[in-house]
DNA sequence: TTCGGGATCGTCT
DNA sequence: GACGATCCCGAAC
């Protein structure tokens, strides 16, 4: 398999849903760092609006330097750290201004399985990037390093899918002070593939 | 300057 | 199913 392609500019300037179920979803994440080429099918993702979504970190509209990445025009990647150990991996989404980002959430791995299992310290391919802290792990996505670099360039990008999958909606997770905005439907799955982190 | 809590995960019961 | 790890952000003082 070869990931030498990517997606473009004008695809990451697209509505976060559309850009979300229509490009990225099935499509491979790949990232050339330290010299290891490891790539992986997005399987799970969840669309965070920073104009009205009280789960999103930019709400309301609130640019701070946490945030600033959010607001670029799309196509940058929005990498975050929590709970003092993990990081999270977001494609921005949409014209610079606005704050729109799309959590990847899962994998399945392609390519580069041995360095992820060395990153990871698993030899258990379920277990390498099933789940947003998981996968910038298995990637080597760090927020030190790669919050705000482009998705066009050669450390980190996105090569188109070949397939349409089956798409479920299901509820985003880990956002219960999100009030309203929790039962949303704004996460997304591909229907029966075995790396997702819930269903 | 301090302080509360987080878009998680691994380990333990 | 519960809990602790452990850094950073953002809001309040």
């Amino acid at each position: 398999m070869n990931f030498s392609q990517r997606l473009t500019a004008s695809i990451y300037n697209l509505d976060a849903f559309e850009l979300a179920q229509k490009h990225l979803l099935g499509a491979s994440l790949c990232s050339r760092i330290d010299g290891h080429l490891t790539a992986g099918k997005i399987t799970e993702l969840e669309v965070y609006i920073g104009s009205c979504d009280k789960a999103c970190h930019a709400y309301p509209n609130k640019l701070t330097p946490r945030t600033a990445t959010m607001f670029r025009a799309g196509g940058c990647a929005y990498v975050f750290f929590v709970y003092g150990m993990y990081n999270q991996f977001n494609v921005v989404a949409g014209p610079e201004g606005t704050a729109n980002a799309i959590l990847i959430r899962s994998l399945e791995p392609l390519s580069g399985i041995e360095t992820m299992c060395q990153r990871r310290k698993t030899p258990d391919i379920r277990n390498l990037t099933t789940g947003p802290g998981k996968l910038c792990q298995a990637l080597g996505i760090t927020r030190k390093e790669h919050d705000g670099i482009s998705l066009t360039g050669s450390e980190l990008w996105i090569s188109p899918r070949t397939e349409t999958p089956q798409i479920v909606a299901a509820p985003r997770i880990g956002i219960d002070y999100a009030e309203e905005y929790k039962d949303k439907l704004w996460r997304f799955y591909i229907k029966d593939n075995p790396f997702v982190s819930r269903r």
